[in-house]
This record gives structure tokens, C-alpha cells and sequence, in this order.
DNA sequence: TATGAATGAGGCTTCATTCAT
DNA sequence: TATGAATGAAGCCTCATTCAT
């Protein structure tokens, strides 16, 4: 139907303007269709948000999803991560309304609010992998460890958006090794930590 | 006079609510002000956030320019690293506008827009003291490393504001451990990147 | 649509009340309109009020093209000063509106701004159908006595509104009688002052 | 005391910005005031305007007056017509005010509301000095052409103001003249008129 | 189904006016 | 007396949302 065109042009919106500026107005005269059709497709601009939002994390997950199956230990990290920046790469708006979705502290899609933190737990289990010892660090440290991995992905992933010179191949490795040197550094100071106490 | 408490409250409003949602009104309300005065003092809207912003500004820039002064290395590096931690505690509301500014992509403090950019080099500049073949990455790797760095800080001082029962301490030792790391891996692809090339 | 309606009902508001005063709460209660119609029709107060003078100029000019047609010197003249009296009967917020525009120094509609001095000038050069010698007059003079004809017959339309009891018929012939002595007054003096000179 | 200077200040800010768009505040930051005083000495913004109004006419009269001594006929006339333009050229402000409360149809000052009527009728008084058969003229009429001469004269002066380079005795020869003929047209119609009835 | 036309509610801003000192 | 500081009331405008066709 309309409904993928709508979301599209939607997108455009929220990513340019940002949610309370976007108007219906506009979503409904860019999109060609009438407004009271934006209403009974979603309901709301809420609804309109929300279905937009649900359906770029969907693609995100998959994509992640996909490269996920192969094993061999650091190949895997640097895959996840090449197709985060390939998501980012060829879903800017999505991207960029989804970064500010779950950065904003205020979610107004109260479903993906945790997806942040279950990203960030995801991502640290899978490195986990590839460091035996990561089970030595305490729980909150590891979720912490998470976190700001996945920060600093984000960040970098807004870095290069604007330096479209820069390869995505590039981008992949400095994020891994960073990513691997923090995983390390992490456990080291787990270990410290647990003896300490 | 009332402008220190005008400003407080306004941050609150701003923080709970991002800037298009709080409403003048409110924020009078909550002031115990007339609207009219908020205008005496501010201007419009705009300005209100602004001068907030920029409060917050000087007030962070501060702390870490007091945390400057010491020399000893690492330890240096985990004074601002703990001065900013105890920033964010003490200004939540301020931490909270400061980040989403920022972060938000569309800037309405136009002077602070490239802020964070400064940042980012400000502190790559501050941890590369302690690490001598920094100079050996190139310009934009390090730029990247330096968003990234800041991606991390920021998302784990978010996460620290929702697990309040970690010390301070401890965000500090963490935080600091993964920089240095970061910056270790940074220098080492470096490297490679200049021997590949 | 509702547009006319609308139109003359802000002419009440604006001939009752004057610009600044009338307002576009009030002109939409009265109209039986939501205030977003307004704007969604007129774009703003101004483009309100600039719709308004258009109209209303639009109806003064076709009534006086009307009167244009006909060619014996002075019944000419005299179904022009009729006309306008008639538009000025029939009109009476619109004269009242148009009369402030033209006056008030202040010009909110750019357009118009100079339509005054277009009158006069077109009042000066019909008048000057029938009065030969009417070229004698230096621009300056011929200027000047235009605009005092338009200010006489503005001030007489005035007069009339308050004193519906007298004829229209009376209140032309007077007029038309005042104006064609004022021209060859002015010539007079136009021929002496060269004369002088 | 100081209410003289208010007074002139205030008549700049009405003469530029017109009643409404003047503003309290930058009447009395001209004047440099502060604003309780403007409050103290003339009540309220009407109160201001009427005071500034009313010393304004007061001006006008006495100058009037001053002139209405000597008698020989049309010199009279041209000695008033002469002192009106000087004050009109002194009194830019004043005159600008005036003119539009007399002519703005929504009478803010009602003492003065008259004035107009009042001045029409002495000048129309005045002219019939030197024309013996003005009584011929019925009551309406005659009341209809001061209104007229006096609009035409209110015309003239504004188009003076723009075009200063024009001198006052010019101005004064075309007024006259305009007057004088003006006068004799409506005898003539008025005797017309009376036998045709 | 699809839409042109309409609106309730609320936002930002400004002004004449007055306390309290 | 003179004023800095304060405000009630009102104005313009816009938006998400819904009738009525």
C-alpha cells in the first residue's frame, strides 16, 4: 500500500525537523496523500512516530541478525559492525530518528525504550565471546562497559556521516580494535576490582 | 536576583521536557514569576534556553578547568574524568540539556554548536599527553577516536544516572581504563594504517 | 465561500475600530468562523486587512471606470463625484477603511501606498478635460490643487455620511461646482505665477 | 516642570507610531522618565494624548487667533491660510497627531471631537467677510463647503510636508485662491439651488 | 475510500498599568 | 518624590485532529 511511502516521507520529516517540529501538514503534502489518510493509516502523529520508528529498528535488528550467524571470533564483531555503519550508511534518516529516539531520555515509544540497553547487552555478550575471562567483571561494570561501547559506536557513527570520505572499511576496524581494547581493559579492571573487594 | 532561580527551573522544564514541549507558561508557574518577567529577563524563549545553556556551559568548563591544573599523567586524566562525573551528579537537568544540544543535531545555540567537536579535541589533546606516539595517528583517525571517546563518557555518565548506587569512583576507574585503552588501539591501527598506505 | 463574508465583517471591525484595535478573535466570532479559518484563508491579520483594501479599491475603481465611458465635459465630471458618492453610501465600511489607509500617513498596505497620489492625479487630469488652458500650471501647482481637490472631496464624503438627510444629487452638484472653480482658480494663479516668474 | 517635555515626546511618538503603536516605555525612556512619572503626571496614555492633543490645539487657536486681528478682506484670509501653514511647518508633530484625531473618525479625545467642526465654521465664517451674498447659501450647504475647504486645506498641508522646497507663500496664494473661488461656486449653486426650490 | 474544510487548545509575546521601596 | 520591578489581560498565530461529503 501507501503505508511504506508515508513512513519514508515521515522519516524525512522527523530526521530533518525532529518530532515536535515535523508537522502532519507537511508529512501528508510531501507524501501526496490527504491528511485525514495519515490518520486512518496510524492513528496519530504519535502512532505515525511509533510505526516508523518500530519498522527502522526491525531492519536494524535484522540486518544485525544476518551477520550474526558465522562464528569465527573477531571476524564476527567486525561484520556487526560493518553492517551497523552499512544500516547507518543507507538508512540516514532512520538512523538519525532512531539515535535521537533512544537518546533523548524522554522515549515517547515506550516499547523501544529498552532496545538501547538490550543492544548493549547483545553487543557486550558478543564480545564476550571472544574474551574468555569477560565473566570475571561484575554485572553493573559489564552493562556499564556496554553502554558506553555502544555510545561511542553511535558517536562515531554521527562522526562519519559527516566525513562521507572516509571508507566504511576504516570506520569498521577502528571501531573493532577501540572496541576490543575496551573489552580488555574492562576485564583487567574487573579483575582489579574483584580483588579489591 | 530571580535569574539564577528562573534559570533553574527553566532547566528543569527543558530537561524533563525538551525545549519545544516546555511551555513559558509552565516555566513561570513554576518560578512563582509572571510570564512578562521571563521576557524582561530573556528576551523570548530562545534566549531563556540559551542563557541556560550557556550557564551550564561555563559551569562544566569550569570544573574542568579546575581539574586542569595537576600534572602527574594518568592521575590527571582521572581528576577530569571525575569532574565531569561530579558535574553531571550535581547539574542533572544541566547535563541532561547540555547532552541533548549537543547531540540533537539541530543546534539551537548556534556558539555551542561545535562545542562537543572541541571537546572531543580537547580531550583526545589531554590523553594523548601520556601517550607518546599519539602524533602518529592520522588527523581524522584521531578525530574519529576523539567523538568516539566522547560517545562513550557520555552514554556511560547516562547509564550512571540510572544506577546511582555505583561510586562515582568506580565510573571514573572504568571510564579511564577504557580511554586509555581506546587510545592504545587508536595508536596502534595508526600504524598499521600509515605501514598499509 | 465564506471569503466575502469574512471580508465584510472585518471591514466592520476595521472601520468601527481601526487596525490596530480590531481584533482577529473578535472579527472570527463575528464572522461565525474559527480563528484558524482566518488564517487559513488570509494568511495573517495584515493579509487580512491587504485583502480588505484591495477589494474595496477594486470596487471604487470599477465604479468610477463605469462613469468613465460617457464624453460631455462637465456631466462627466459630475457622474464621476456621483459615483464615488454612491460607492461612499453604499460602502460605508469600506470608505471609512480606505479613507483611513489613504490618510494615515503610516501605509500598512504598500501597494496602495501612493494610490492617493494616483487619484489625484487622475481627479487632476479629468477635471482638466474641460478647462483648456489647465497645462499652464506648473507640476508643482498642478500637484498640489489635485491633492486638494481628493482632500475636499474626501472631507465632503465625510461630512455626508453624517448628514444623510441631504442628497446625493445636492452634495455632487456642490462638489463638482467646487472643483471646476478650484481648477480655474488654480489656473488663474498657475498663468500669473509664470507670469511672475 | 518636565510635563512640557513629555509632551513633546509623546507628540514624536504618536505622530511616528500613530496612538496605538506607541508605546509607554519608549515614551518614557525618550523623555527620560521613568514611567510612574509619566503615570503621575498625566494619569494614563489617553490622559497623555489628550493633554498633548489639547495644548497642541490650544497652539493652532492662538495663532489663529493672533491672526483673525487686522480686517482688509482677503489679506484676512491669506494672513490666516499663512499663519496655519507656519504652524503646520513648526508643529510637524502636532499637526500630524492632530489631523489624524480629527479625521480618524473614532474620536479619542471628545472635547476636541468637534474642533473640526468648529474650525470649519469659522473659516467659513471668515471667507463670507468678503463675499456679501453668502447668506444666500442655505445652512447645509454652507456648513457642507467649510468642511470641504477645510479638508482640502488639511490635503494641501499634508502634501506641503512633502514637499518642503515648495514656500509657504505659494502654498498660501493657491489656498487662497482655492478658497475664494470655492466660496463663489457655492454662492453661485446656493442662489441657484434656493431658485430652484 | 478519500478529502476539503473546519476547529479546540494552546503557544509565544507585548502592553498599559501598578506595587514597594 | 521617583523608580525598579512586577503583572493581568489580551493579542497573534499554529498545530494535531476531526467532520461532512
Amino acid at each position: 500500500m501507501r503505508e511504506p511511502l508515508i513512513l519514508d516521507v515521515a522519516g524525512q520529516a522527523f530526521a530533518a525537523a525532529g518530532y515536535e517540529r515535523a508537522s502532519m501538514d507537511r508529512i501528508a503534502e510531501l507524501a501526496g496523500v490527504s491528511k485525514p489518510m495519515l490518520y486512518a493509516y496510524f492513528d496519530s502523529k504519535e502512532g505515525l512516530y511509533v510505526a516508523y520508528i518500530e519498522r527502522t529498528g526491525r531492519d536494524l535488528m535484522e540486518r544485525l541478525r544476518a551477520a550474526d550467524s558465522g562464528a569465527p571470533h573477531a571476524a564476527r564483531l567486525r561484520a556487526l559492525i560493518c553492517q551497523f555503519l552499512g544500516f547507518v550508511e543507507e538508512h540516514r534518516d532512520g538512523w538519525t530518528v532512531l539515535y535521537h529516539e533512544l537518546n533523548a531520555g524522554r522515549p515517547i515509544v515506550s516499547v523501544v525504550a529498552d532496545l538501547r540497553a538490550q543492544i548493549a547487552g547483545e553487543i557486550a555478550g558478543m564480545l564476550a565471546v571472544g574474551t574468555p575471562s569477560w565473566n570475571g567483571l561484575e554485572p553493573p561494570a559489564a552493562d556499564a562497559v556496554g553502554h558506553a561501547i555502544v555510545g561511542a559506536g553511535e558517536s562515531l557513527a554521527n562522526w562519519w556521516l559527516q566525513h562521507p570520505e572516509v571508507a566504511r572499511d576504516d570506520v569498521t576496524e577502528w571501531f573493532a580494535a577501540l572496541a576490543q581494547a575496551a573489552i580488555g581493559a574492562a576485564e583487567r579492571h574487573g579483575l582489579e576490582s574483584s580483588a579489591r573487594t
